[in-house]
DNA sequence: GCGAACATACCAACCGGTCGGTATGCGTCA
DNA sequence: TGACGCATACCGACCGGTTGGTATGTTCGC
């Protein structure tokens, strides 16, 4: 089975170079940031946030393994070496997302609202005001992913259901907490509620692209925060504007 | 530049036995259907068809021109006589979602509410029955080709926004009747509810593959029908529940 | 000196696309 | 009436390049 091969010595600075040259060429290269230098034992991370990357601007099976690597200047080797198989860098890349934009929206400011519903307020504005640059930048690799992927792979179907389904259970708890403080027009559960809202914000990802601009999303999240308003009769007036009182 | 050639005489009917042999291995082979005979003159429409079917089940990078073809027992050649390009089916499958939707649409029994209010909620409540069977049963072609070709292809973007568009514009005009005669709790218009309502089944179907159920899908429009009760200060007794008057 | 982290070369299958050719139907004019 | 020209529909071998994946080194820190 293995065929005749050639042992020619090169460096590994040789490769890096020719990874950068690759990479000017490449379709999308010019917003890519071009792979610095980096340290032994990066390969894993890099190839994970060049697919987070690349993923959300072409597509699960667009992106492929060759240009990942090229990407990171990274060689197939090492890429074979972390990951067996392109799906199972599809399940970790989901995990990554995960790991990434939890802290992000964990450290923002709304959570120091003493209101759990100025809490989700503030969450919809937040998410309206990152809502900036091209649409790939403010997508999900999640939403992006499962699209192509639901019925031909099971395990990054799970893998990236489970990325955006626990981020919502993070907002179920605000919503959990206002319900227990307003008391809503119609019946509603913290769960659905939640739910609801990665819905609302899933479809605008894809309103944006089909409108080529950020506009529906805002406006998506604009309707979310009046059925809010409605259902817990809080003042038209939005509670976030009247400046209200922040913990910690 | 033309290659040597040889000229083996073969009839149609061995190439349609071979598609037909060569489908039953296929990975998406059990779900479906057999290449029934088809007259000359109906590759191209078979071509766009079953782009509508596999594109949604698999995407569109991932479907490949060889498959269409041996799904519809359609040469390459053939292919390549009525598209210019794989890309150029994506624009036609686009046109050719909205030409089978748009009938099927308008043809539903909701239309006859005489109340533009009755006919939005009983819209609503024909997406949902329709939520049934597989998920690329009842997905959107357009949306799913949109998550991923956004950024690569201008003319499938443009094509798989129109439709979602034109569709949002139909309904559209319910809203604009209805805002003629219903006043709403808080400003809106009629584009921007339409959007919405877009929005909102494009999101279910993102989350509808997250939990591999349909279920998310089914509250995300109870959830957008509440919104518009409140909105409208309907009575919650759901309008389409008390027997509304139809017309013609 | 040993295992993890890489590097390099290679593979069969498949990709979108090309191209010379054939099959068939139709209008037209002798 | 029929044969001629021509357009449309279709055929399938072929092309260069890419795909995910493998096999076999080499390098390096402990």
């Amino acid at each position: 089975m293995p065929a005749t091969r050639r042992a020619k010595p090169t460096t590994p600075a040789t490769r890096r170079r020719a990874a950068v040259s690759r990479e000017a060429l490449d379709d999308v290269a010019p917003s890519t940031p071009p792979p610095r230098p980096r340290r032994k034992g990066d390969a894993r991370e890099a190839l994970l946030d060049a697919a987070l990357t690349l993923v959300r601007k072409q597509g699960w099976a667009a992106t492929s393994i060759d240009q990942l690597c090229r990407a990171t200047g990274v060689t197939k080797g090492a890429f074979f070496h972390h990951f067996a198989s392109k799906d199972a860098l599809g399940v970790a890349a989901a995990a990554r997302w995960t790991e990434v934009t939890a802290p992000f929206f964990a450290g923002a400011a709304y959570h120091r609202h003493v209101d759990p519903l100025d809490r989700i307020f503030g969450y919809l504005a937040f998410r309206a005001s990152i809502a900036e640059g091209p649409i790939e930048a403010f997508t999900c690799f999640a939403g992006t992913t499962l699209q192509e992927t639901f019925a031909s792979s099971e395990p990054i179907r799970e893998a990236c259901g489970r990325s955006i389904l626990d981020h919502a259970a993070i907002v179920a708890e605000d919503f959990r907490e206002a319900l227990a403080l307003h008391r809503p027009a119609l019946p509603v559960t913290a769960e659905g509620l939640a739910t609801y809202t990665q819905t609302v914000l899933q479809g605008g990802f894809v309103l944006a692209k089909a409108k080529g601009d950020r506009a529906p999303l805002l406006e998506a999240i604009a309707h979310l925060r009046q059925y809010l308003t409605l259902l817990f009769d809080v003042r038209p007036s939005a509670p976030h504007a009247r400046r209200p009182k922040t913990r910690a």
